[in-house]
Parts: C-alpha cells; sequence; structure tokens
DNA sequence: CTGGTTGCTTGACGATCTCAAGCATCAACA
DNA sequence: TGTTGATGCTTGAGATCGTCAAGCAACCAG
C-alpha cells in the first residue's frame, strides 16, 4: 500500500464535521438576511421563488404547515418583496412571485455570504469538483424518505 | 488528456448542494427528536451537554440571546433531562448538567437519524476519508468571523 | 347536483428569539 | 474598606415561527 491514509475519521466524528459546517453555513446566512431586515426563514422562502410557487408547493419546499406559509408570506407582501397572484387554470389557488425587489434582496443575501464564499475559495476547482461528487452520492439517501 | 472530468460545478451549485444537505440532515434531526417530544432547539442544546456548561457558554454555543437559553433549559430541566448546579468558583454561574436520562435521550435520537446514516452508508472508508479532508479545509472559512 | 377532496386562511396556543431592565456577584482599585 | 464597573442570570414585553382545528371556496367524480 501507498503512503498513509492516516486515520479513517470515524461516521460520528464526519456526521458532526456535517452538522458544523451546515450550522455555520446557515448562521451566514442569517445574518445576511439580518443585515436586509429578513428572518432567516423570510429569506429561505424567497430563496425558493425563482418563478411562481402557489402556497401548498412552498409548505412543501419549507417542510411545515400550510398556515405557516401564510404568516411568511403576509409578512414580505407587506415589505413589497413578494405577490401573490390568481391561479389561472385553478381558482382556490394563489400563486407567490418574488417582486423585482425581491430578487434583488434575496440576491445580494446570497452574495453577502463572506463566510461561506471564502470557505468555498479554499478549494481548487479540481477540489470542488471531488466535494461535489460526494455530496451527491449522498443525496438519495438523505432526501429519500425510508 | 485522460477520461473527461465531466463539468466542474459552479461555486453556486456547490453552495446550494451544501445547503440541501444541510437542511435535509436538520429535517432528520428534528424529526429524531421529535419522536422524543423534544424540539430541534432543545435536542440541539442537550447535544453540547458533554460536560457541565455554564448558561453563557450555551448562549455562545448556540449563538443566540442568554435571555433565550434560560428558557429552553427551563423547559428540559421541567423534564428531568437536565439540571442546573451552581459553579463552585463563581456564585453568579449556574452549569448545566445533562441528567442520565438526558444522555440516553440525546444518544437515540443520533442513533435514529435514519437518513442521515444511510446516506454515509453510500460511502466507502476510502470515500469518507476523502471528504472529511475537503470539509475539513472549509472550517477555517466558515467558523471563523472575519 | 351531491359528497369528498384540496387550497388557503383564521384563531388559539406554545416555543423561540431579541431587547431592555433588574438583581446578585465578582474584580479592581483608591 | 467601600465604591465603581463589568459579568451572569432571570424576567417581562413583543415579534416571529410552528402546529393543530375549523372554516370557506373551489375542484372533481359519480
Amino acid at each position: 500500500m501507498t503512503g498513509t491514509t492516516p486515520q479513517p475519521p470515524s461516521k460520528a466524528q464526519l456526521l458532526e464535521l456535517v452538522a458544523a459546517l451546515g450550522t455555520a453555513q446557515w448562521q451566514d446566512f442569517a445574518a445576511a438576511a439580518a443585515r436586509h431586515g429578513l428572518t432567516s426563514v423570510q429569506a429561505k422562502l424567497l430563496a425558493q421563488l425563482k418563478g411562481p410557487v402557489p402556497m401548498r408547493g412552498l409548505a412543501t419546499l419549507l417542510v411545515c404547515d400550510a398556515s405557516n406559509v401564510t404568516g411568511i408570506v403576509d409578512r414580505l407582501e407587506a415589505r413589497g418583496l413578494v405577490r401573490r397572484e390568481p391561479d389561472p387554470s385553478d381558482r382556490r389557488v394563489k400563486n407567490v412571485v418574488a417582486t423585482d425587489e425581491g430578487h434583488e434582496t434575496i440576491r445580494r443575501v446570497r452574495a453577502e455570504m463572506q463566510a461561506t464564499h471564502s470557505a468555498l475559495d479554499a478549494l481548487d476547482e479540481a477540489e470542488r469538483t471531488t466535494l461535489y461528487g460526494l455530496l451527491d452520492r449522498l443525496r438519495p439517501g438523505l432526501e429519500h424518505r425510508v
């Protein structure tokens, strides 16, 4: 065998590291959102709005109750970051759309995640590709409910 | 050159993937905690208690206000998962300690994170080592405040 | 058109979070 | 010693987040 794969980290260690980085990124996101007067949940919802999304769809994406979404959208709408539009094919449905200001705001929040950006700068392109490949393999287990 | 490094993923894509996995792991954690009657925040606090930790230290670890910790510890203490002990060297300080039941509960929560565990099983030991190494390089950028 | 389902909102209630204020204790220093 | 300032924790007010139960409107299958 070749030179020393030093100590294979235990699953628990890897677990903990992933959790720590996830938390740190979330804090970074929350802090950037706060600078724009948004809570992290509001920013997270705004981040889903690449196009029109019905309230129900947002509840599914955010893994929460639909009634919760009502309140969050209410507050975003009051700030003019989001709009409710009737769905042409189903009058029960309300589609949520980000306004121009909404898009611009979430764009800035993403850009201002300094800690996250500088962390990724520690890797070169080949390493990022490797990392992406490995993380991508974790996806099915994590996102697919058993 | 050799076979096709396919498409180097953009930083944004990597960003999004890390965020998605972090969220999925958090949901997994929250679901496991809920099965034991704990909110995710309560479980997260409990997870910090390998030894006695003063209230102030918990506030720092959880990145929140000290008054917030008071409430969370109140509820955990009411369930007997946690205890407040006076600090022998500073009478202002209260150290929080997990009870036996508290330790056992958080142990089970970790063990029941099925999605997370099965996701990690998708990698063999060498891959986990590589992944750990790469993630570890992200640490300084993310955890160190600029 | 009737009955069951689905999408959204409302209201009640608990948990989380921050801020301001307050009390007890500590640490430093005249 | 005693006074001053900082620190640790709690309390109370107020906003947000989150769930559940109930209600209304609209869809859909028969």
